[in-house]
RNA sequence: GGCUCGGUGGCAGAGUGGUCAUGCAGCGGACUGCAACUCCGUGUACGCCGGUUCGAUUCCGACCCGAGCCU
């Protein structure tokens, strides 16, 4: 019963991991549909800086930089294609580096009021006044939970839960205790989870600074320049607040050298590897790929990618995990 | 050769006779509508040798190294 349910597969892996070339890969040999589970290839315009795939993928230039999305609509969007693609008959198969995406999507989310700019602005501006952790004592006063829950300084979290409470009346720990009103994907579907990553941290940080040169290489400051020049744009937009785009902003506004934006540019990118990293070490059913690579090491090309020491591609040991048995 | 200034953790950079700089990077962690975000945690560093002292990274002396100046 269970193995009737149709497929769906999620590839996840830190930024510069090969997800992408496995992910197309697999497209071709499964009749995939990828959906891309990324929070800045969903914006026009950003197309080096993010490493945007030539492979059609859904979910990709939604976006305009001066727009936000959000882990709610990405849930909500995802849960629409995957409905559409298994119509077709075809698998979707998600891939992408955004966490809180795939967590969004496949353990859901409470019915929660959406964001509200409004209310966001005040709390901001309240914040500037008195400090984060003054608005922590305040909600400390209407949901311990979340307060306990919730570090003084964490302005993003805190000023959520305000927010929530504000728009609605109701505490963000009673909503979390509500289950969301979409279904779960694994209540409908087979799903096989898939993490790809070098196995060895100096290998990662090496195809990081291998990729970001290319990225430069490539005309990043260009396309960074034509958004900062549009004069709509500003830092802190999501958009611009992406690895690499927000280092070149800020270098074009004179702050930083082009030398020191690439060296902290390339620092971003190792810390956003290491926080996907620190979800994906306490991901529930994942199936590991780690790889190494063999030969030409400073073009850094996927297709050298050999995995789990057993010099195996990284397609064959993924294509064995979509033929096992389900956990 | 002489004089001056300086040698502090991976880097930058304060400081002090006796629990602590700090920033960046790195590492670990958190994270239910901005998440490529945001936040938290994390280092027996004081060039070397000897002296003074109850105690020296801090004071004294020699030495080594670097920068500058002088003959």
């Amino acid at each position: 019963m269970a193995d009737s349910k149709p497929h769906l597969i999620c590839l996840m892996g830190p930024t510069a991991s090969g997800k992408t070339d496995l992910a197309i890969e697999l497209a071709r040999v499964r009749n995939c549909e990828l959906v891309s589970v990324d929070s800045a290839l969903v914006y026009r315009g950003l197309d080096i800086g993010s490493a945007k795939p030539e492979y059609p993928h859904h979910l990709v230039d939604i976006r305009d930089p001066g727009e936000v999305y959000s882990a709610a609509e990405f849930a909500a969007d995802a849960h629409q294609l995957v409905g559409e693609i298994t119509a077709r008959g075809r698998t979707p198969l998600f891939v992408g580096g955004t966490m809180l995406y795939f967590k969004a999507f496949l353990e859901g989310l409470a019915d929660m009021p959406a964001a509200d700019p409004e209310i966001r602005r005040e709390i901001e501006a309240e914040a500037e006044l008195q400090g984060w952790p003054s608005l922590h004592a305040r909600l400390a006063e209407v949901d311990p939970e979340s307060a306990a829950r919730i570090h003084p300084n964490h302005s993003q979290r805190l000023g959520r839960a305000l927010e929530v409470y504000r728009a609605s009346g109701v505490t963000m720990t009673e909503w979390q205790s509500q289950q969301g009103s979409l279904p779960l994907p694994a209540a409908r579907y087979r799903i096989t989870q898939i993490a790809i990553c070098p196995g060895d941290r100096i290998e990662l940080h090496r195809r990081i600074s291998i990729r970001f040169t290319q990225m430069m290489a490539a005309g990043l400051l260009d396309e960074v320049r034509e958004l900062y020049v549009r004069g709509d744009l500003h830092p802190d937009l999501p958009a611009m607040r992406a690895v690499g785009y927000r280092q070149m902003w800020q270098h074009l506004a004179g702050e930083w050298s082009l030398e020191d934006a690439v060296a902290r540019a390339e620092a971003a990118t190792r810390q956003l590897a290491k926080r996907q990293l620190t979800w994906l070490r306490k991901w529930p059913d994942l199936n590991w790929i780690y790889t190494h690579e063999e030969g030409n090491l400073a073009a850094g090309r996927e297709s050298d990618l050999v995995g789990n020491g057993k010099g195996e591609k990284p397609l064959q040991l993924a294509l064995n995990y979509l033929d096992k048995a389900p956990l």
